[in-house]
RNA sequence: GUGGGAUUAGUUCAGUUGGUUAGAGCGCCAGUUUGUGGCACUGGAAGUCAUGGGUUCGAAUCCCAUAUCCCACCCCA
């Protein structure tokens, strides 16, 4: 049988890499210039911890989590997102007694067990991040201009953001009934899926992609019509907010979110580039995830941004990425006293953070010339009895055959200040 | 979990109604005299035709199963 990555994982070759390096390059930089630290969290964790964390009921943790038993017969799952983790290392280091608001971003893989498709694999990649201890607006604000600033720094346009509020399980719960009370008399007219979500989470049934023609879902209550005083002012505030630093949103009062931590803000960034799904990044706040999991009565709100559709829509919109020359220079050699001439000088470059390369293949001198062409390399040097006699080497730009000459003694120096 | 399409060299793909030793472009390796790259020319390596069964004198080709990939449903990043 031959070996072959496992469904729904890929390797990301080094052709590409640098791309990832970019993404990755530019989130972390920005999130550090909110205030923001990197928090690196285990790739597995207690079940216990997803099944409270994320919500016994959702799709994630019935049905697509990556579940064993280790050999001590505890039961650990492969994290399916970043946000239980982090708020589990938030309790545990008594995170809540430093000044708030404590503030993280993280940089993982994540799992989930499900069939794959454009932009789904079961193997991803996420960046994403937590602020916890702060109530008010302005934090989620503040989160959603994270996204949008980082969008802009990458070179990305005209990515859609929609908005809603979910409330609180205060005004969540006066909702609810109303919206039974709506669809109670037309459930023998609902979908499969529909009957079921009408007990256990009827907020879902406004998005339902099979009953959504159907007036009576068309005319359905909306959360959004029905905050509390205290869900509706935050919502307002965040309007405001978003407003005040001018980014543009839409109000879609059918995000719902999967995951049944969020509360009040939820939020998306949308994209026909990524495949059906269409979401890059989705996130809200989470203000009674960090009780529930066992840690004290903190507000939190964070997003989850997908990196493998991030990467499509920056290829969609054909943004430039280029491709860096980690090596400077290529020595071709004429002779086995240069081959040891460049072994010592290619240290020395290295040494001094200066990338350089060698035949390793033993190849004829012309061949040496073609593997520096067609790899790149920006510049080479020849070097053989010649140069070692006379002291002088040239170096040419391959770009456009311009040639310096350098004394071998200054050779190393002079490498390091002009490559 | 459910559907549709696909799978032949590293890669992109041909491959006739089932018929000898399965081909091409690109890429890779070497060479075109040990002094200057991308181009060109010459040569070379490379395939269990996804896997396992079946039909047949004979299967890359027809049938069944399985795996994987792509797309969609569900749901999500």
């Amino acid at each position: 049988m031959k070996l072959q990555a496992p469904k729904g994982t890929r390797d990301i070759l080094p052709s590409e890499i640098y791309r990832w390096h970019k993404a990755r390059k530019g989130f972390h930089d920005v999130c550090h210039s909110f205030g923001y630290e990197e928090i690196s969290i285990p790739t597995f964790e207690d079940t216990n911890l997803f099944q409270r964390g994320v919500g016994d009921t959702t799709d994630v943790v019935q049905k697509e989590m990556y579940t064993f038993e280790d050999k001590g017969g505890r039961s650990i799952t492969l994290r399916p997102e970043g946000t239980a983790g982090v708020v589990r290392s938030y309790i545990e280091n008594g995170m809540s007694s430093m000044p708030s608001p404590i503030r993280m971003f993280y940089d993982i893989t994540a799992f989930r067990y499900e069939n794959v498709q454009k932009g789904r694999y079961r193997e991803f990649h996420q960046f994403g991040l937590e602020a916890f201890g702060s109530e008010g607006p302005a934090i989620d604000v503040e989160i959603i201009s994270i996204v949008n600033v980082y969008f802009k720094k990458m070179g990305l346009s005209h990515i859609a953001l929609h908005i809603n509020s979910i409330g609180c399980p205060k005004c969540r719960a006066a909702y609810n009934e109303i919206l039974k009370d709506h669809f109670r008399p037309h459930m023998d007219t609902m979908c499969e899926d529909c009957k079921n979500r009408f007990e256990r989470n009827p907020l879902r049934m406004i998005d339902c992609k099979v009953d959504a023609e159907k007036d009576i879902v068309k005319n359905a209550p909306r959360l959004i019509d029905h905050l509390c005083d205290e869900c509706k002012a935050h919502f307002e505030g965040v309007k405001a907010g978003l407003e005040a630093i001018g980014i543009e949103y839409t109000i879609d009062p059918n995000i719902v979110r999967g995951l049944d931590y969020y509360t009040r803000t939820v939020f998306e960034f949308v994209s026909e580039n990524v495949g059906t799904q269409g979401t890059i990044c989705g996130g809200g706040r989470y203000d009674g995830l960090v009780e529930s999991v066992g840690g004290p009565h903190v507000p939190g709100i964070g997003f989850a941004m997908g990196v493998e559709r991030f990467l499509m829509e920056v290829e969609a919109q054909e943004v430039p990425v280029e491709k860096p020359d980690y090596v400077k220079i290529y020595f071709a050699s004429m002779s086995d006293d240069a081959k040891k001439f460049i072994g010592k000088t290619c240290y020395d470059l290295r040494l001094n953070g200066v990338g350089c390369e060698q035949d390793l293949m033993g190849r004829a001198f012309r061949a040496q010339m073609k593997y520096a062409g067609k790899a790149g390399i920006p510049y080479m040097a020849v070097i053989g009895d010649d140069e070692l006699a006379s002291g002088k080497i040239k170096i040419k730009k391959m770009e456009d055959g311009s040639e310096v000459e350098v004394e071998t003694a200054d050779l190393v120096t002079y490498c390091i200040n002009n490559l």
